[in-house]
DNA sequence: CTGAAAGCGCTAACAG
DNA sequence: CTGTTAGCGCTTTCAG
């Protein structure tokens, strides 16, 4: 049905193979006869398919995003902009993209399309098993948002300690001393790497972490509400609270305005991921923007690296943070 | 590298063609010839090669979902809905899911790919050189969230005049008579529809439609916020406004609240989409849900139908809308 | 720098 | 119900 390499062989009178060369690596072609070849391409309309190239090759020229969250989906606005970032880094490739969450791949997709992926981007928490059982097979990793305690494992995270320190920095600027948080149960190394930057940068401004000032909670707007209320009616009462994501920040603005207590006059919020319920809120919230766009970009150039072993597919990429400020401090 | 069926053909005794069958359609092949290929195929951890077999069967087994608006990418809600709904219900599938936006699709990946795809859903506001450029290959085309007037174009839309008779009907139950709307330049196709089903509501509850009360903005918070000042601080003021989607809806209740204007006693609100930031609000929005997982669902049953040639594919489908109530009417 | 030819792994007649 | 066999369109040695 469709025009193939042998009828643009046939009208340039060039074989088959200089017509592969022409189209894969110009250069190895003498001028004048890559240009025979591309008239005739160009008469004929002639494009490469690419499964028989594939097949040929022995390559699928596919790789794998995974979002590794609970009930995660594309749904959520945070892994939205990392694919997005994925998405058109891999558009500027040969590479296809497959896009599935953890739970669904491993359900119907799994074991059978595991053979065909040439390198797969982690999003999230991803359990060790999943990942050497991508490992086993030879099939490179990449873990975005993510880093593996220990691991040699090629990453690409945000700079959280970078924007927690401009929030508090901001907080201090503004006369605060009594600084709390409201955080979640987000994934073990978010959690964790979000409550020590947050420690170590109230440190560095000479401010203690006090306990009491602090509430965990589950990330959505409800229990946020509850948390920071509780925090909010207690006997010492903080005048600043960083929030854990913006729903946390969101719910800890709910809970204030309930109170009767005025936002930034009684109380300064900041929250982090700088999502587009920032603009909702009455105030506006002031937050901490993640390039989650640039981090689904190096995710794609950090393992097409490995995957042509340029070398620039090892190591940690960190991605810089900025504090957006609004009307909440 | 790979174990091919061939490995399966040796150890099994049985031929490449049984094999194959055994693979597409058990039902084909005998009991007992079945469980030994399945037996030699467990031994050998055989897998198909599904780059082989689409070469041999002239197919590609790839579908696309473009979303066609200006500027929205996967990080739209709303188009994230239905890709996600896409995404599952492919899953369930044989087929690929390739996702662009129309912008990059033209851009990068357009002309060389677009004759690797077997069918296409468009998301949103597909121009007619668009539709055209698929047809006129053959490439099927399915439409959601839009409907070509006088096409005969197989769609997927959403119920939007039995979402907004809901509202209004909500509207009326709590006593409002004076129903204003803001609404924003979205899509031809959805700006006309939600319109049009306001219109027709207000009439089916013996309301008149008032051009005192509309106002049209574009769809984002600041341009809502001004539209909503503008028709709150008139001559005469609605007692309830109806925003085109949730993004106008929360514009309106921040600009009663800089008004002083209480949420619901003085003014109702009830948005459009029932997306997350509907929970954010203070209070909180009242909003017309829109199944869009379902949508994308239809979207990919309607393609592999028209595909797969099983009478499934034409004409339009409808997806329920329902009225998700929270406190701001 | 270019050409000839042998596959890549599977499928689809066709024949039995 | 099963086997034989000729491709699918491209890439890649290996020669020249």
């Amino acid at each position: 049905m469709g025009i193939t390499i042998y009828d643009v062989s046939k009208l340039s009178g060039v074989s088959t193979a200089t017509i592969s060369r022409v189209f894969s690596d110009p250069s190895r072609v003498r001028e004048e006869t890559r240009r025979k070849v591309f008239e005739a391409a160009a008469a004929l309309h002639y494009s490469p398919n690419a499964i028989a190239s594939s097949m040929a090759r022995q390559r699928t020229d596919k790789i794998a995003f995974l979002i590794c969250k609970k009930s995660a989906t594309i749904m959520d606005e945070f892994y939205a902009g990392i694919c997005n970032g994925i998405m058109q880094e891999t558009n500027l490739t040969e590479y296809q993209l497959l896009i599935s969450t953890e739970d669904d791949w491993r359900k119907t997709v799994g074991n059978a399309k595991t053979k065909q992926i040439e390198g797969v981007i982690l999003g999230g928490f991803a359990g060790t098993e999943l990942i050497s059982e991508f490992r086993s097979r030879n099939i490179p990793v990449v873990l975005v948002n993510n880093k593996v305690p220990g691991g040699d494992l090629p990453c690409v995270i945000s700079d959280e300690y970078g924007g927690i320190r401009e929030a508090i920095r901001l907080f201090t600027e503004k006369g605060h001393k009594n600084i709390g948080m409201v955080t979640g149960r987000f994934s073990p190394y978010i959690s964790g790497e979000r409550y020590k930057a947050f420690a170590t940068a109230m440190k560095e401004f000479g401010l203690p972490v006090s306990v009491k000032y602090m509430r965990m909670c589950d990330p959505d707007i409800e229990s946020a509400v509850k948390a920071a209320t509780g925090l909010l009616t207690g006997e010492e009462r903080p005048d600043a609270i960083f929030g854990g994501n913006d729903i946390i920040a969101a719910g800890i603005i709910k809970a204030a305005i309930r109170l009767g207590i005025r936002i930034p006059e009684e109380l300064a919020v900041i929250g982090c991921d700088d999502s587009l319920l920032c603009s909702v809120t009455e105030p506006e919230l002031t937050s901490i923007h993640i390039n989650c766009f640039r981090m689904g970009e190096m995710s794609v150039k950090k393992l097409i690296g490995i995957l042509d072993k340029n070398g620039a597919g090892s190591g940690t990429d960190i991605v810089a943070e900025e504090l957006h400020i609004r009307n909440s401090v």
